[in-house]
RNA sequence: GGGCCGGUAGCUCAGUCGGUAGAGCAUUUGACUUUUAAUCAAAGGGUCCCGGGUUCGAGCCCCGGCCGGCUCACCA
């Protein structure tokens, strides 16, 4: 056996056929086809007698004695494409039965309906553009090996239609924010993704070592102080929309590189964000989906606005009680014990009542819901609230029982910016960014600012259960 | 990290009580000029995830590991 020929029983035989190809005049790879139309515009623009190119893979072949019946698929749509011996001759019949699924094949024809009326073209001649040497799965079930799908994303998009479609949308998504925001003035920016000082969250950052300067690096957690330092310089309007790195755990809502959209709009506050993501989403859902209902973990999410606003503490008295706030710190642990909700030592009540919030009421906000007036303790880069210092002018929106987005008044007062930095920074200097305080320094409009993590958008809009789902190459462990 | 479930032909999956490894699709050979999960006939195809152990004998039972799914916890 030749090294040509190692390999697995199908691999073997598909160099066989592709070697009786090329001696039939039909030699693999290295052309291109320019073609009259995608399969998908074959369809719609479909007019019988007349003459077309077409290309694509073949997926499906039902040959016979004297003709064959085989289906091509480009990744728009499938085509049926015939062959008859007497049209297209001896030769270049017997070298066509000699395909294997899979193959990569350009057609010139003429559209005809079967009797059965389906779309075909019935092939004049055609060219082999590429072999497939190893075997797709099977036509039926497709590839339904759910780790085989996620590290061979190729096979997955080849053999399961809706897997293709999802990924379209999330295209078709992103470019429709994109153009949303446009349209409203926002510039599109791109910041360091890597960073001397990883800023703007609490998350563990991957680290990496840059050679010429000697220093690690940190891929960023966030991209936040540094939009906030174009707000600064006069960009009114700026969002980035592209990847944070978070260097935690996996689970199906969390991959460790996640996309992330921020927005910044100088002269607002967290009411125009409430605006902005309202009609954002909604003018997306109804753009790319056609709908404003969407099925999602067993839920049927309506995302008709307005969308449902609620206080933190009138949330917490509906669930608890009205009389929750008068409780002393001792019944407030009695009562996250009855509900099964483990508590540390150390919490005050505040905390106490964060963790029953976090642990029994955020999941059952099923409709969209702007939680508002949060405690200050909770989110320390906002601007507090007007008529309460205690609380902060924030909102943290909630999809389904799962936070899509918070939004803030931006914290833009730089002498409290650098007391909240050095207490979260716990005494390492280092950890500082100065240079973002020494812009605030120079004064930041009143600004609002909201992040959104597309890919559970995604996973709401397209129904997916899974982060994995919405994202091309998830991570995974190395094969073992 | 804990618990539960799974990994068998290229793919989708069976595999009973521990007794020579099965089906469909796919592949090969033959028949077939309107099929569409084409049909008919025949044939070939296995590191049963990996490593130990028990046993006369292990896909199956036991121990350890790898990968994945679900779930709980952690983190935020």
């Amino acid at each position: 056996m030749s090294d040509e020929l190692s390999g697995n029983e199908y691999r073997q035989q598909r160099i066989i056929n592709m070697e009786q190809l090329a001696a039939a005049g039909f030699p693999a790879f290295g052309k291109a086809f320019e073609r009259t139309a995608r399969l998908d515009e074959l369809h719609a623009s479909f007019e019988e007698g007349k003459v077309v190119k077409a290309c694509g893979r073949i997926v499906a072949m039902r040959k016979m004695g004297k003709m064959a019946f085989a289906q091509l698929s480009d990744g728009s749509a499938k085509f049926q494409i015939m062959v008859k011996k007497d049209i297209i001759g001896d030769d270049s019949f017997a070298a066509f039965k000699l395909l294997d699924l899979g193959d990569i094949i350009g057609v010139e024809g003429e559209l005809i309906l079967t009797q059965t009326g389906e779309n075909t073209v019935r092939i004049a001649s055609w060219m082999l553009l590429s072999k497939s040497l190893l075997p797709l799965p099977e036509k039926f079930h497709g590839l339904q090996d759910v780790e085989t799908r996620y590290r061979q994303r190729s096979l997955d998009l080849i053999s399961n239609p809706e897997v293709m479609e999802v990924f379209k949308k999330r295209t078709q998504v992103v470019r429709e924010i994109r153009s949303f925001l446009d349209n409203r003035g926002f510039y599109e920016v791109e910041t360091p993704m890597l960073q001397q000082i990883a800023g703007g969250a609490a998350a563990k950052p991957f680290t990496a070592h840059y050679n010429a300067l000697n220093i690690d690096v940190f891929m960023r957690i966030a991209p936040e102080l540094y939009l906030k330092r174009l707000i600064v310089g006069g960009m009114d309007r700026v969002y980035e929309m592209n990847r944070n790195f978070r260097n935690e755990g996996l689970d199906r809502t969390h991959n460790p590189e996640f996309t992330a959209l921020e927005i910044y709009q100088a002269y607002g506050d967290m009411r125009t964000m409430q605006e902005l993501i309202q009609s954002m989403v909604t003018h997306v859902a109804e753009k790319i989906f056609q709908k404003l209902e969407f099925e999602w973990m067993g839920n049927t999410i309506s995302l008709q606005t307005p969308w449902r606003e609620v206080a933190y503490h009138d949330l917490i008295k509906e669930n608890l009680g009205a009389d929750w706030f008068d409780k002393t710190l001792d019944e407030a642990k009695a009562k996250a014990t009855a509900l099964d909700v483990h508590i540390e030592a150390g919490m005050d009540f505040k905390q106490v009542t964060h963790e029953i919030y976090d642990k029994t009421i955020e999941g059952t906000l099923i409709q969209p819901t702007f939680i508002t007036r949060l405690p200050a303790e909770l989110v320390p880069l906002a601007n507090h609230c007007p008529d309460d210092p205690e609380l902060v002018d924030v909102f943290e929106l909630i999809i389904g029982g799962k936070e899509i987005a918070p939004a803030y008044s931006e914290l833009n007062n730089p002498i409290e910016q650098r007391k909240r930095f050095e207490e979260q920074a716990a005494g390492d200097g280092s950890k500082i960014d100065e240079d973002f305080l020494d812009a605030l320094e120079y004064g930041m409009p009143p600004t609002g600012g909201m992040g959104i993590g597309i890919d559970r958008l995604l996973m709401l809009l397209t129904g997916s259960d899974a982060i994995r789902d919405v994202i091309l190459f998830p991570q995974l462990k190395p094969r073992g």
